[in-house]
RNA sequence: GGGAGUUUAGCUCAGUUGGUUUAGAGCAUCUGCCUUACAAGCAGAGGGUCGGCGGUUCGACCCCGUCAACUCCCACCA
């Protein structure tokens, strides 16, 4: 075998294994006879790259499906990204512009073709670095949002819906992003506190110009687009001016007072501006009252005099032409100042909307769109609320249900076309006269409009498309199914096999976006749910807290600390600082530990291995009977750690606590295997190896490896290799059942840790260096318990002989143990230290412990209350803290 | 404005239906060790009364109420 080298190197040994396991093929799957254990990728964005975020979700994702697929099942995961329509877009726009090239200069398919180049240029680089993580995807089976089948896959849905009256077109008022000029869907729209002002503007009343009312208003640049003044009707201040007019400034408008319960009295002057074109609320009360809308704001955001030319405007309204709002703001502002109508200014701090992708202020605006009526959808599927309450399917953690519950109940239609390009296309056809006919091709809603008797002739007949695209969501709620081609080639075998899926791990920010439109789409399209569990995992933050950010410069970079620690390391630091459904604090420190964990491996890999020019039959020490025993011991108390860690873990990991089990893994190759068991089968230097040492170390070795493997990989399937020679991989190692434990002979090896613990500590206090050999005396309160740990214990705390005494020894350490005792005698000087002190700690904390139990008997009410077993144990605490008492009591004697 | 969650050692978190020794882990800290697998290490140690108050109970970190702080989600009071 190959000399091993000082420390572990990660880099070479890792892309060594990746490729290893992609030319045996072990992480493609086919359906088979074995239960599938099917997890789909949140697909990243096509423009994104690896962070933080992706490296904790996928790590996770990569766990679950290494062990399943050790657990023999049918393990498949399936990769892919996402069109991201907005994202991408924008993306390729700015790369146009870098090139000096305008969107608005191109044709669609001019603009669709510079996106295609740069998708498959720049596209998916994400999913390389997946790799590097070592996440087992099953790259055959990569996917694409925009994929033929799966665009047709998105046309068809929306037809089907469309037909079925669930899909619906409307003038609406819609969230518009004036950055990207498109409608966004409500989830879309975050909302940001802000520092903004509050303008009193005074707008003097046609019936008496010497006569104010005063509009408290966050945005006068859509003053020109007034329609109403509207107060309280029981507000007492304006009743007498309900039903007079009042003079829009600049405009010279002359605008209705109205009444309506909406408006608060409270608030500002009590009198709200009505603006039906550029607010919701606004339109909705515009609506009620029967008032006009008047569009003062384009798509941009800037200012338009189109709709006010029958008003002849002045030149200064004219000037306003063009105008960017803020901008626009300010103007007005100085203008109406300048009419003495400006009563105050104050400083405000408001919400204001936002859009998730490109940052900009949201604009309310009157719009043509096509939603999805999502109350009608709910009433068709309401296993999409039920599946979830009832556990059907599984959050993790449980308290997002409420969450979900909150949204679904509280749903509003969701808006899905997007005036965009990149993306799928409304198959939407409009004749001159605007009738819309939906279907599949051009020719489909021809037809449609002949059948209609809407069209005279083939030959006349002029359709336009509609130009917008559907949402990126609308698209990726069919993931689950489309992967395995569910909607384009319905009842395939592998959508049999794979669906319902069986796991989804994702960020909580996309719960509704996405999990919560994915598990409508599973009830609608396929009657079934998407998958049966959802791990949502926390938002990735710096130490501090804070969110990762490229502003703040907190966000690092991932490639390079894999190249520094390794990969392995990246995702133990990860994983162990990632309680479920937590967010996670990132501190490169955990990557570092996780480092020096690769590093305790490799070294207790050089241990082991460098005994194996020294293994024999049967060791000198061995002939020796009492040694063969210990060793026995060893092998025995390590196995049903072993299976009692198996089991725990198995636990764990079911409930989908992968932290705690990676730390139950973690603490029981450190503590357990290389502290404690490593040390016991230890030869002495240069010594040979019994055959069985080295047998049992090498397979309890493997058996952590295997164990390990689905959180660190790499160097589990590297040391798997070292330990042995073999020929099959880790990888696809498969996990042999958990057998039952032992309980006595695990409490035999916790008596034999805390009394070594225990001597060691006293070793230590009074001074005796670890080579200076002791003379071991024990006061048991049972010997039997001591028979089978003797030896171990001599070699641990370098007695040379032990030896049982019923008696205190004199010039002595004496050593109080629970009912135990225990007296080191050395050829040194002993050091009385802190001995004393020490004994009446240890006896003060006991007898208020006493007490206390003590207490708890003379109560007849516990006696009469209390479970017997109970009851039964206060007895035993009493008895037991008495005896330990004595022992104290005699040694204080003693000093 | 509504709702949810959190509050346990310096930091990050466990703590299963209230009763097993007046609370556990990792990291950090302190002490002693370059002991031939490992100083990226070894052997030990100290540190919390479980956010405050009140209640239920024989018994509360755990159940109830209340107050406080923090976090998140939802909701366009202009």
């Amino acid at each position: 075998m190959t000399e091993l080298t000082k420390n572990y190197i990660p880099g070479e040994v890792e892309n060594r294994w990746y490729q290893h396991w992609l030319d045996k093929g072990y992480f493609n799957s086919k359906p088979d006879e074995r239960e599938a254990y099917t997890v789909v990728i949140p697909p990243p964005n096509v423009t994104g790259v690896l962070h933080m975020g992706h490296c904790l979700n996928n790590s996770i994702q990569d766990i679950l499906i290494r062990r399943a697929r050790m657990q023999g099942k049918n393990a498949c995961w399936v990769p892919g990204t996402d069109h991201a329509s907005i994202a991408t877009e924008a993306k390729v726009v700015g790369m146009l512009r870098e090139r000096g090239i305008t969107k608005s200069s191109l044709t669609r398919d001019e603009f669709l073709a510079y996106a295609w180049e740069w998708k498959e240029k720049y596209g998916g680089i994400i999913l390389q670095q997946l790799k590097k993580l070592g996440c087992s995807l099953d790259w055959n089976r990569t996917s694409f949002t925009m994929d033929d089948d799966y665009y047709k896959s998105v046309i068809d849905i929306f037809i089907r819906l469309h037909k079925d009256g669930i899909i619906y077109r409307g003038l609406r008022m819609v969230n518009w992003d004036p950055a990207s000029k498109t409608a966004l869907s409500d989830e879309e729209v975050i909302f940001k506190e802000i520092n903004s002002k509050l303008y009193y503007v005074k707008y003097p009343l046609a019936e008496d110009s010497n006569t104010f009312i005063t509009v408290a208003t966050t945005r006068p640049e859509t003053m020109l687009g007034d329609v109403a003044i509207c107060v309280n009707p029981s507000d007492e201040r304006y009743s007498s001016l309900v039903g007079k007019h009042v003079i829009v400034p600049i405009i010279n408008r002359t605008i209705p007072i109205i009444a309506d319960e909406y408006v608060e009295a409270g608030f500002g002057t009590g009198a709200l501006k009505i603006t039906p074109a550029h607010d919701k609320n606004d339109n909705e009360l515009g609506r009620k009252h029967n008032l006009k809308s008047i569009t003062t704001l384009d798509a941009d955001g800037r200012f338009t005099a189109a709709e006010l030319m029958e008003e002849n405007p002045s030149e200064l309204v004219l000037s306003y032409n063009g105008k960017d709002r803020f901008e626009l703001r300010k103007i007005i502002i100085e203008d109406i100042s300048q009419l003495q109508q400006v009563d105050k200014i104050e400083d405000y701090k408001g919400q204001v909307g936002t859009s998730e992708r490109t940052g900009a202020v949201i604009e309310s605006r009157l719009s043509l769109q096509w939603f999805i009526d999502m109350k009608a959808f709910l009433t068709k599927n309401p296993e999409t609320l039920a599946a979830v309450m009832s556990d059907e399917i599984s959050f993790h953690p449980a308290k997002l249900k409420n969450t979900y519950s909150y949204w679904l109940e509280n749903i509003k239609d969701w808006c899905i076309s997007r005036q965009l390009w990149w993306g799928q296309q409304i198959p939407a056809w409009y004749d001159e006269a605007g009738n819309c006919y939906v279907a599949a091709t051009e020719e489909e809603a021809k037809q449609q409009a002949m059948s209609a008797g809407l069209m005279a002739a083939a030959d006349g007949l002029q359709l336009t498309r509609d130009e917008d695209v559907l949402d990126t969501w609308f698209s990726s709620w069919l993931w689950p199914m489309e992967v395995f081609k569910g909607i384009s080639h319905p009842g395939n075998p592998e959508i049999n096999y794979y669906f319902p899926t069986t796991t989804l791990v994702t960020g909580q920010d996309i719960i509704f976006f996405w999990v919560a439109r994915m598990i409508m789409a599973g009830y609608e399209f396929k009657n079934l749910p998407p998958f049966k569990d959802v791990y949502f995992t926390g938002m990735v933050r710096d130490k501090q807290g804070r969110k990762m950010s490229k502003q703040l410069g907190n966000s690092p970079d991932l490639l390079g600390l894999i190249d520094s620690y390794g990969a392995d390391a990246v995702r133990f630091g990860i994983m162990i600082s990632s309680p479920a459904g937590n967010d996670l604090l990132f501190d490169e420190s955990s990557l570092e530990q996780g480092k020096f964990f690769n590093n305790k491996l490799w070294n207790a890999l050089k241990l082991v291995r460098s005994w194996e020019s020294r293994v024999v039959i049967q060791s000198a020490q061995e002939s020796d009977k009492v040694q063969l025993l210990a060793n026995q011991f060893s092998f025995e108390w390590f196995q049903n750690r072993l299976n009692e860690v198996k089991a725990e873990v198995e636990i764990l990991m079911r409930q989908f606590k992968l932290s705690e089990a990676l730390k139950t893994i973690y603490s029981l190759i450190w503590d357990d295997f290389c502290s404690w068991y490593l040390e016991w089968v230890k030869p002495g230097f240069e010594l040979p190896v019994s055959k069985a040492v080295y047998d049992n170390s090498i397979a309890f070795f493997t058996e952590l490896m295997q164990l390990l493997h689905p959180f660190m990989p790499f160097i589990t399937e590297e040391l798997y290799h070292l330990l042995d020679e073999r020929s099959d991989d880790l990888c696809v190692k498969q996990f042999a059942a958990v057998q039952a434990t032992d309980k006595q002979i695990l409490g035999s090896g916790k008596l034999l840790k805390e009394s070594i613990t225990a001597i060691r500590d006293a070793r230590n206090k009074a001074q005796l260096k670890p080579k200076e050999e002791i003379v071991l005396h024990i006061q048991p309160s049972d010997k039997t318990l001591y028979t089978p740990i003797e030896t171990l214990l001599g070699k641990q705390v370098n007695a040379k002989t032990i030896y049982y005494t019923a008696d205190s020894i004199a010039q002595s350490i004496a050593v109080v143990m629970g009912k135990d005792k225990f007296y080191i005698i050395s050829d040194q000087p002993i050091l009385a230290g802190n001995q004393k002190e020490d004994l009446l700690k240890e006896q003060q904390h006991l007898v208020g412990f006493l007490a206390a139990v003590e207490k708890k008997l003379s109560n007849e009410r516990f006696v009469l209350n209390a479970k017997p077993e109970v009851i039964e144990l206060e007895r035993k605490k009493k008895s037991d803290a008495e005896a330990k008492i004595k022992v104290i009591e005699e040694s204080l004697a003693g000093l």
